[in-house]
DNA sequence: CCCGATTATCAAGAAATCTTGACATAATCT
DNA sequence: AGATTATGTCAAGATTTCTTGATAATCGGG
């Protein structure tokens, strides 16, 4: 990974734990112990990302958050004891990406860490991530955001339009029968209501274009090769 | 994977090929030449899915799927050459689960054969097919299929609903604000709908369970470990 | 080339979903 | 404990989506 991590934590016992298991993980770490040194860290380091307890000396989490953020807009993670009042806990508002109570387990930190890093430098890995695309031509149907796209523009489509045009974009070239649609995308066995499919299709057509959908008289539907 | 496949094609080409990349991928192959042939394979081997061109000598696909299905339940795809009528090609109502038009990329066939078995036999590897499932306690959501199961039981959401629930599956014990989640849900920024998320969050809670989302005063939402 | 059948499109009705408002309940602070 | 604020729940209204019906367009066969 190769990034570089930031740790603003007075609790010693809990830095060692984080970067024992962060540096196990191929990421550099800077502990700092209160938000001063945090600051400080931040100039004097190339920091990716940054995983502050909200209880410090000095300068406590929030004020840090708020400080770092004039000049700074990496991933802030937030430590929190478990029982402290949560109404003291805006950070979220404030600009924290994310949010973690005490005692946490090492592991999901390193999940979280991971996946805000992705997040933020782009280095999606679809493997890994929840984020699945799937390509088409000049489609791209986002599974996570139930977001579709046609060359850059974002398109929007109902859920059985969604559900239809998924179906297609997982099995291109496959035919399907409108009966077989019909159910994949209700769950419902139609009787004779394929020919509302006939409609989703046409609306699908009518917001995507043409060029996708090909019909196989008798059968059903495709999605074709351009 | 340890399974064997039938193929049933009269073009001796065509079944090298499917031969060599299936059996490269640790598949037995049994090859027959005509419907009846394949049908006496079926009788003296433990076959796990057949792959049947429709077009074949003595008897055809059709009548073979016809006549293999009084018995078996086996997936089936078929083959089929590209110029072929379509309205003779009722393969699929006829009880085949796949089908393909001649030339065909043995490296689709494969996928194809690979996700039937899957499917048929349940052996499914989320990581390979598309099938992308989260856990959660005894919570269950299927992004694919858009199903969700608590204990065995199917639950039907709304789509707001599955959205919601999908967000926080995907980060357990992340505290999401309601301005966040309508967000994500929605796509749109809300001014003040985040009255609208309580009552989604009070409609899933009644559908899933009331032990799983639990409320961060002041803060928002988060799914808790039971 | 015309006829029959299948599919496409349009508009309206039906159904489901989302949002809003009103009030009840529960948690936090003084 | 009582007041205050935030959240939960219920029901109705608004919106969106799905289905159905009618008609036009298209495809394939004779």
């Amino acid at each position: 990974m190769d990034k570089t991590i930031l740790i603003a934590e007075d609790d010693k016992d809990i830095v060692a734990l984080l970067k024992l298991f962060l540096e196990n993980e191929g990421f550099a770490v800077v502990a700092t112990e209160d938000g001063e040194e945090a600051i400080e860290a931040l100039e004097n380091n190339e920091i990716d990302i940054a995983v502050v307890d909200l209880m410090m000396p000095k300068m406590n989490g929030y004020e840090f958050i708020k400080k770092m953020r004039q000049s700074y807009n990496i991933p802030v993670i937030i430590l929190s004891a478990q029982n402290q009042d949560s109404d003291k806990i805006i950070g979220l508002e404030i600009g924290a990406d994310d949010y973690m109570t005490k005692p946490f387990n090492p592991l999901e930190i390193i999940a979280r860490v991971k996946s805000h890093l992705r997040r933020y430098y782009q280095l999606n890995d679809p493997k890994e991530s929840g984020e699945e695309t799937i390509q088409w031509g000049e489609l791209r149907l986002n599974t996570s955001t139930f977001e579709v796209f046609s060359k850059k523009e974002k398109i929007l489509l109902t859920p059985m339009e969604f559900k239809l045009l998924k179906v297609f974009m997982e099995n291109p070239q496959r035919i399907y029968t409108k009966a077989q649609l019909y159910e994949m995308v209700t769950g419902d066995i139609g009787d004779n209501e394929e020919r509302a499919i006939t409609v989703h299709i046409s609306n699908l057509r009518e917001k995507i274009g043409s060029e996708y959908i090909e019909t196989v008289r008798g059968l059903g539907y495709k999605l074709e090769k351009k």
